[in-house]
Parts: structure tokens; C-alpha cells; sequence
DNA sequence: TCTGCTTCCACTTTTGAATAGT
DNA sequence: AACTATTCAAAAGTGGAAGCAG
């Protein structure tokens, strides 16, 4: 982590940040909760993305990751700086990966194309900053990396990366909860950023040959890539090692060259599609995360038979564009007619979407948490055997259920959750504002939603959870239960 | 045949333990 | 004895390429 000085005291105005940073958003301090004697929810949070300018070098070619069975970290990886948290409140970090749409892509010469609809949504999961739970005036102190957050295709990973589909977008989405403990996190208000470049795409090679450049060229594992360096030397020895090989590829050369060569990539004319999402660099909005993920992990059962599910952007489009200053809105229960109280799955059930607007659809992510591998193996790790808490609803079938928290923790505080029962059915709601996620450059754009966007008054919302835990009988009823693996 | 995925390879950086020095 | 600095080996992270599967 690299350290900001200029963050140590969180009152320090923005503009005395020296890195160069042009997302951010600030959220204003809630009308209900400023000036209401409780200084705690007086935020004013802003929240930047570290190496802007690499993201948005990468993000006009249309980034791609890495995604391996070991899983592969992320280049750039999410690296992030707060201001305006409480010095002395406890915040909880939370990354997890969001669906740009309901399609499938492929590489097809030099650009990337619709190739269908997405496979079935993987198992969902949040990746919990290893600080977590941690006082404002450390989020602040220095910028937050999310360096060991890992990206799998292995939908039985076992080590709690974030599960991905190859061939398909997503962008993170950061989650900052004031809460002592993970089991605070329902009730607790979410706020939630995303950055519309840092979307990328999930491969399993790098299609795109710019791509490759730039990450060779930036990522310091790659050095031996790059051309002034090692690389030839590299690759003659390897040649010397197995001239069989070689022989092989030369002949095959000689027949058609290398398939990457074919595939230099121009993306001229994709720039103004681009240049007009850079008006709303970033995105930011109040509520649970777990709400969102609701429709996720349902989408098997929810998008095969349900109506709402007819837009493939609106299964996954839990956020909405948020400007830079909207209103905040703390309560969202009230604008839809649902109790705040916490009858558990009621809110939960509604919250899925499967009533309301296609917009509303929740994800039920896969609630098992799992940590990182190093924490299996440091006897600090916190025993965080979260149960999957993803129950069918049992009035509304197989369709509703309980939000639930799959988190991957990579390295978590010891007694996080120490005194905590071992349970925690993460309920979730459903974001009410439909995001509209801005097409990269390379990309043609997605079908437009059926329906309408959301009024702006939902885009940017808190939401205090305060629903009952669920049943822990109807949890283990839930095949993701396995997920307890240190 | 084509496309996407897995595995292995050689190389680099990172990490942490052991050792030396103050 | 305690702390800091240095060294070094192991582990982990890279993209390329070959081979495999559907």
C-alpha cells in the first residue's frame, strides 16, 4: 500500500490530494441523519480510485483480466482512497464484482462482439478487505488495495475468489460499511462506488493484443516480457530446450503466423461513445450490497421463468447513475411500502424483485465466506464459518430467498467476529435504482432496457437492515452451506 | 476447423526467515 | 538483550505457447 500523507487527517480538504484522481464522488451528508445528534452517519465520503490514469489507459482499449482455476489477481488491481469516514468509527471494506450486462462476448478480430447471453450466474461473492472491521482514521491514513483479491472461472473454488464467467464484463463495486463487526453489516448503512473504468472483461487469454502490451509494459511480474529485456533471451531458451516444440511452431507459422498477430486491435470510432461516459466517471449509492447480489445467485430460477428477467441488463442492473450531489435517501422501506422492521425474509422477499419492477430484482449471492488461503493457514485467521444463508422463502417458492453474504476474506482481524454467534443471514435488498453502466469504448452497445430508468430520488439511498436472522435450520437446507473451508 | 480452456514454462517480484551488525 | 539492516531462498505472480475438448 502506498502511503498518502495527505489523507492522515481526514478534515484535509480533497483538492490537497497531490495524486490525480478524477473519480470521485462525494456523497452529501443525509437530511435525516445530519444535524440529528449522530455525528456517526454525518458522512461525507469520498471515495478515489489509485493510478486513474492506468485504469483509463487500459479501460480505452477495453480491459481484460485474467481469470485461472487458481485464480489470478488483477492487474491494475482495485486500489482505492477514503476521506470524510469518522475518525473513530468502524468501517467494514467490501469488493465485489458486478455483471456489466446479461451478455456474452468474443473476440472477433480486432474488437469485441456480442456473442450471446450470459451463462448462468456463478456462485456470488464479496471479497472483505483483510483490515476489516478497522476506524476510519486507518481507511484514511493511506490508499486501500484490494492487491489480493483473486478471480476465478472455478464455480467450486474453494478458496473464496471471486467467481466469474469468462467472456463476460463486470466492473467492482467498493462497499464501505459503518459497523464493529461483520455481523453489524445488516444494519448498518452501505455506501457503494463504482468506477465505470474499471470495468473489464473476464478471459481466460488476453484476446486483445494491446492488452498485453499494456500489461507487460505496467505490471512489474511481467518483466520478463517486455521487449528491451529478457524476454527474447527467454524465449531462445526455451527454444534450445525443446527444438522439437519449435520445429512444430515453425512449421505451423509458415502456415498461417501467429492468430495474435491477426488480432491487432484498432478501436478507432468507439470514442465517442466513450468520451461521453467519462461525463459520469463514478457512481455511488446507498444500500445494501447484498440486495444487490439478491438476483445473482437466483438467476437460475428467476430468469428462466420470470418475466422480469426479460432484459438481460435488468438482471443484473442494481445500481443507478448517480450524480455527483443527489439526494439522499435513507429509508428506502418507506418508499416502496416495506417495514423496516426486521421481519427478516419479508423485506428480503421483496426486496428479490419478484413482485416489483424487473428493476428491483435482487441477487441472492452465495453466502458462504470464505477466507484466503494465507488466513486457512495463520491460526489468527478468525474462525468465520458464515452459514450459507440463503433459504427459499417459504411463501414465495424457490424463487425468493434470504440475501446472503459470501465474502472472501483474505486476511481477516482475529475476533472480527469473535463474540459473534455463527450465523449471520446477511438480508438483502434489492437497490431500487436500475445503473445503467456506460458501454466501453470497444464495445457495441448493449440492447436498451424495456423499461424506464428509476427517478433520480432512488439512485443514491441508505438503507439500515434490520431484518431478523433466519432460520439456521433453513440454511443448511442450502447447498452453498460448504463454504466453511479454514 | 475454430474457439475457449488448461497446463506448463521461464522469468520476475515479493515475502519471510536467518544472519550480521549496532 | 533488543532492535535494525542485509542476505537469500522459497513462494507467488506473470504472459506465452502448446495441447486438449467441445
Amino acid at each position: 500500500m502506498s502511503r498518502h500523507p495527505e489523507y492522515a487527517t481526514p478534515s484535509l480538504p480533497p483538492n490537497t490530494h497531490t495524486h490525480t484522481h478524477t473519480h470521485t464522488h462525494t456523497l452529501p451528508p443525509p437530511p435525516s441523519m445530519a444535524g440529528a445528534g449522530d455525528s456517526y452517519h454525518q458522512g461525507n465520503i469520498r471515495m478515489t480510485i489509485e493510478d486513474p490514469d492506468l485504469w483509463r489507459s487500459f479501460h480505452e482499449i477495453g480491459t481484460e483480466m485474467i481469470i485461472t482455476k487458481p485464480g489470478r489477481r488483477m492487474f491494475p488491481h482495485c486500489k482505492i482512497s477514503l476521506s470524510g469516514l469518522v475518525p473513530y468509527a468502524k468501517y467494514i471494506l467490501l469488493v465485489d464484482m458486478v455483471p456489466e450486462d446479461g451478455l456474452r462476448y468474443k473476440w472477433n478480430k480486432d474488437k469485441w462482439e456480442v456473442a450471446g447471453k450470459a451463462e448462468p450466474q456463478p456462485p456470488y461473492r464479496t471479497y472483505l478487505h483483510p483490515d476489516s472491521p478497522a476506524p476510519g482514521s486507518h481507511w484514511m491514513k493511506q490508499s486501500v488495495s484490494f492487491l489480493k483479491l483473486k478471480l476465478t472461472n472455478n464455480a467450486l473454488d474453494q478458496h473464496g475468489h471471486i467467481i466469474l464467467h469468462s467472456m463476460h464484463r463486470y466492473h467492482p463495486r467498493f462497499h464501505i460499511v459503518q459497523a464493529d463487526d461483520l455481523y453489524s453489516v445488516r444494519w448498518s448503512v452501505f455506501q457503494t462506488f463504482t468506477f465505470p473504468e474499471t470495468t473489464f472483461t473476464a478471459v481466460t487469454a488476453y484476446q486483445n493484443t494491446k492488452i498485453t502490451k499494456l500489461k507487460i509494459d505496467h505490471n512489474p511480474f511481467a518483466k520478463g516480457f517486455r521487449d528491451e529485456g529478457t524476454n527474447s533471451k527467454r524465449r531462445a531458451n526455451r527454444s534450445l530446450a525443446d527444438p522439437e516444440r519449435v520445429a512444430k511452431k515453425m512449421s505451423k507459422d509458415s502456415e498461417h503466423g501467429s492468430p495474435r498477430d491477426i488480432q491487432q486491435s484498432s478501436c478507432e470510432g468507439l470514442d465517442d461513445e466513450h468520451a461521453s461516459r467519462k461525463e459520469l466517471e463514478v457512481k455511488a449509492e446507498r444500500y445494501s450490497p447484498w440486495e444487490g447480489a439478491c438476483d445473482r445467485d437466483n438467476s437460475h430460477a428467476l430468469r428462466a421463468e420470470s418475466p422480469l428477467s426479460s432484459d438481460p441488463r435488468d438482471m443484473y442492473s442494481s445500481e443507478q447513475l448517480v450524480p455527483g450531489q443527489s439526494t439522499y435517501q435513507p429509508y428506502r422501506f418507506h418508499e416502496y411500502g416495506k417495514s423496516p422492521s426486521p421481519s427478516s425474509s419479508a423485506g428480503s422477499v421483496s426486496g428479490c424483485g419478484s413482485t416489483g419492477r424487473s428493476s428491483l430484482e435482487s441477487r441472492v449471492p452465495d453466502v458462504a465466506t470464505v477466507p484466503d488461503h494465507e488466513s486457512s493457514s495463520k491460526p489468527s485467521a478468525p474462525e468465520f464459518g458464515l452459514p450459507p444463508t440463503c433459504p427459499p422463502h417459504p411463501s414465495t417458492g424457490h424463487q425468493d430467498y434470504t440475501g446472503v453474504l459470501n465474502m472472501a476474506i483474505a486476511q481477516t482481524k482475529p475476533g472480527i467476529l469473535g463474540h459473534h454467534p455463527l450465523y449471520t443471514p446477511y438480508s438483502t435488498e434489492q437497490s431500487l435504482g436500475q445503473w445503467s453502466g456506460a458501454a466501453s469504448a470497444q464495445y457495441p452497445p448493449p440492447p436498451p432496457p424495456p423499461h424506464h430508468h428509476l427517478p433520480s430520488e432512488y439512485s443514491t439511498q441508505a438503507v439500515h437492515h434490520g431484518y431478523h436472522h433466519g432460520n439456521v435450520g433453513d440454511w443448511s437446507q442450502y447447498p452453498l452451506f460448504s463454504y466453511s473451508c479454514w
